[in-house]
DNA sequence: TTTATTAGTAAGTAATAACTTACGGTAAGT
DNA sequence: ACTTACCGTAAGTTATTACTTACTAATAAA
């Protein structure tokens, strides 16, 4: 799992709409960049990234490219950070306990 | 929680390497910037954002500035991004469901 | 078989983010 | 007092990223 390129995919703001977006259905590319303010190259060129990172997929059905969320790039991601997560908050739980035992 | 905050937070992988530094000891800002390509204004200007996100904090002890991992933070941050997750994967089910009724 | 719709890529521009150097202020050591 | 060490901020530069328009290719509809 590469976290960079998760991380670096949900840090534009577009690209989180983009995501968010594709969680209430599968939808072709014109579908996705209705209602957003950019233009529909640039929703293609955010939908790469996104699609690097392992976030969504797609599938092509006649000419439309079908976008969807990608299950196992989202749990791969989840697991990253919550491995994350807990090594930060073990590693502040041992420097507590040694700031305790120094005063002593 | 500002989820804009914590994915531009850690997205970047200067600041990730800053933040896995001082998750081994909190550290003043010298000793955070040694070792890493930059400059040390620039070691400020991310703790900055580091800060900012709640995900550090600092303590300044005579002429140092003592920075740390942010245990509240950090929690509320995990917290945060586990629900993203289990939104996405909720709502991933909830599709995939659809789509096999709509099948029948 | 034209005509329209969909969508990716290329190339250039605009906007943003990361960085540098220069500075000022504060505390510690001499 | 003077000097040194620490650190944040300001201002400007560089590098990166997001965006636009123009183009091409492919399928669908007429």
């Amino acid at each position: 799992m590469n976290s960079q390129l998760a991380f670096n995919a949900l840090g534009d703001p577009t690209r989180r709409a983009i995501f968010e977006k594709l969680q209430h259905r599968p939808m072709a590319v014109v579908d996705i960049a209705d209602g957003l303010p950019i233009s529909r190259p640039a929703v293609s060129q955010h939908l790469k990234v996104l699609k690097e990172a392992k976030l969504i997929t797609l599938k092509t059905v006649g000419n439309n490219n079908i976008y969807k969320l990608n299950r196992d790039g989202i749990i791969a991601m989840r697991n990253y950070l919550d491995q994350f997560w807990e090594d930060a908050l073990t590693n502040f739980k041992a420097l507590a306990e040694q700031t305790e035992k120094d005063k002593k």
